[in-house]
RNA sequence: GCGGUCGUAGUCUAGCCUGGUUAGGACCCCGGCUUCCCAAGCCGGGUACUCGGGUUCGAAUCCCGGCGACCGCACCA
């Protein structure tokens, strides 16, 4: 603890100092994996949510729904995750050291990941004893074994025994409601849903703030295509991106140097199989780019057979650099095939094909899916890490505009000669033109734009003595420290330009120099 | 979950070893004065010994347990 203060640190520190975010039930200790979102934190991830929506779902009129997280156990056993979220573990006689079973048998036992996902507990301990898989560390052997859920369990009902279980992903929700949503859908494909809310891991030791919790808010977008139809009509939209990559065969090789290579190259050297998942993972390459994450700090890799879960044909996970974590996955992007609507379609008896028209009559089918995943959590964080600067020994949240907890800050410069009044004036007259407005009026002026800075308001307002001779004010800019003079009547239509990125800070007025 | 280190206000910290003052300081926050633009100054105010138990006349200090944090192992489908 003695070390200087990494930038997790920093950002914590500012966090729950200013309101943006900290650990749950603190004053009872508090409990791992639990955040809170404090007012400036929870603005911020509605804001990320906005702008995701705009940025991502919109412009392909992807469908949003909103299902419960809690599910009945036959939903989750027809999708597999009873069956995977289970990992069997067992622990050295010897050195008490606990592996999981599972691998141990795929790398000593030369199993594949299929035949140990059948086993029952207590035939992994009967086939590492057969072949004679010892303690890699100590050579002890093996006795017991055990399960661990990552899943959180309940029941449904007051008496019942109903089991249910908090979803561990949105994405289930999509698939059990896929007959309605694409009933009212009029039956188009492809067709993207998306859903954006809580899910549930029970996580064996969540330490990393934010970025590893036990209740998170995922972002889950099902994108349904016909497998025999599969083009992406707006590729060329994102054929000339670049990506850099960590390819699985290098990978293997021990290489994480990434390679950088334009989706179109992607597409054609076969790195990427489907079109449709091409371009949203240049999608998302481009939202974190927005959202302040460098392109080199970005990066994309591609998941080996056995690090892929259990429904996935090909997937890659996107990372961004932090300082104290490294490489952090924050979204992940894979190739579902039709296995999810097959295994519903078998478990529940209901027909979940697509039907398509053609001149011999047409055919049924399962859509397959693309499947881009956020951690919504851990974008909050890196908005919040990339964000955070220093400027003259004083903190400035560098925030992209768009995504500001607060959009401007009122400033009387004096708390009297009626400057109070006017600034309150000025006050309502934003808010009433629908911006999240800010008042300091404590402290000197200099003090109170430092804390403007350091909660990342782009914009300060102060109203002066001019303000009351002739209907102006002075704008301050959060990252240069300028200063332009405008009028206030011009105010609203000046800023809402501002805040849709169609004027820079020095559009809005008279350039001031001091 | 295991091992190691640790836990004093919103933040950083002194004190703990060797038990004994109103637990000290800095930043911060609030109010007032002052101040015509970048954490200025003056006055006043504010918040802390992680929780529970034990030893003791007396515990921030010693002992045990819980909770939490950090590092390592494992886990992160």
């Amino acid at each position: 603890m003695k070390q200087p203060k990494d930038k997790y640190e920093v950002v914590s520190e500012m966090g729950k100092r200013r309101g943006y975010f900290w650990q749950s039930y603190e004053i009872y200790g508090g409990v791992g994996g639990f955040i809170t979102y404090g007012p400036l934190g929870s603005l911020l991830k509605r804001r990320l949510e906005e702008k995701f929506r705009r940025f991502y779902l919109q412009p392909l009129a992807i469908l949003e729904i909103e299902t419960s997280v809690i599910m009945p156990e036959n939903v989750l056993e027809a999708s597999g995750h009873v069956e995977n979220f289970k990992e069997p573990t067992v622990e050295c006689t010897k050195c008490k050291r606990k592996f999981r079973a599972d691998h141990l048998l795929q790398e000593f036992g030369e199993m594949t990941d299929t035949e140990t996902e059948k086993m029952a507990l207590q035939s992994v301990v009967d086939e590492l004893k057969s072949h004679n898989i010892r303690c890699p560390d100590c050579g002890g052997d093996f006795n017991k074994a055990e399960q661990f859920m990552t899943m959180f369990t309940t029941t449904i009902g007051p008496y019942s025994d109903s089991v249910g279980y908090g979803r561990p992903e949105a994405a289930q929700g999509i698939f059990v409601e896929f007959k309605r949503i694409f009933e009212s859908a009029r039956g188009r494909l492809p067709l993207g849903v998306a859903q954006i809310g809580h899910a549930l891991r029970n996580e064996i030791s969540p330490r990393q703030g934010p970025v590893r919790l036990r209740e998170f808010t995922i972002i889950d977008i099902e994108f349904f295509f016909d497998p025999e139809d599969k083009k992406c009509l707006i590729i060329n939209d994102v054929g000339d991106e670049t990506l850099r990559f960590v390819l699985a065969e290098n990978k293997l090789k021990g290489i994480t140097e990434p390679v950088t290579i334009t989706i179109k190259e992607a597409l054609n050297k076969g790195i990427i199989k489907e079109e449709w998942q091409a371009y949203f993972m240049a999608q998302a390459k481009r939202f974190l780019v927005e959202m302040g994450v460098p392109e080199d700090q970005q990066r994309f890799i591609e998941k080996l057979d056995y690090e892929r879960a259990h429904y996935s044909m090909q997937g890659f996970d996107q990372e961004v650099y932090l300082e104290r974590w490294g490489w952090t996955e924050v979204s992940g992007h894979n190739y579902r095939t039709d296995f999810d609507l097959s295994r519903h379609m078998k478990a529940s008896g209901v027909d979940l094909t697509a039907f398509k028209e053609s001149e011999d009559g047409g055919k049924r089918f399962v859509p397959h899916v693309i499947e881009p995943s956020f951690g919504l959590d851990r974008l909050v964080y890196v908005a919040l890490e990339y964000a955070y600067t220093k400027r003259n020994k004083r903190t400035v949240l560098s925030l992209p505009r768009d995504l500001t907890p607060m959009q401007v800050s009122v400033f009387p410069l004096m708390n009297k000669d009626g400057l109070l009044e006017k600034a309150d004036e000025v006050y309502h007259l934003l808010v009433n033109e629908g911006f999240t407005v800010d008042w300091d009026s404590s402290g000197s002026i200099g003090r109170r734009y430092a804390r403007a800075d350091e909660v990342g308001t782009p914009l300060g307002i102060t109203i002066d003595y001019g303000t009351l001779e002739d209907g102006t004010v002075t704008l301050r800019d959060r990252d240069s420290w300028k200063q332009v003079r405008s009028k206030l009547a011009e105010l609203p239509s000046l800023l809402h330009g501002y805040f849709c990125n169609r004027l820079n800070f020095e559009d809005l007025g008279q350039i001031i120099e001091r």
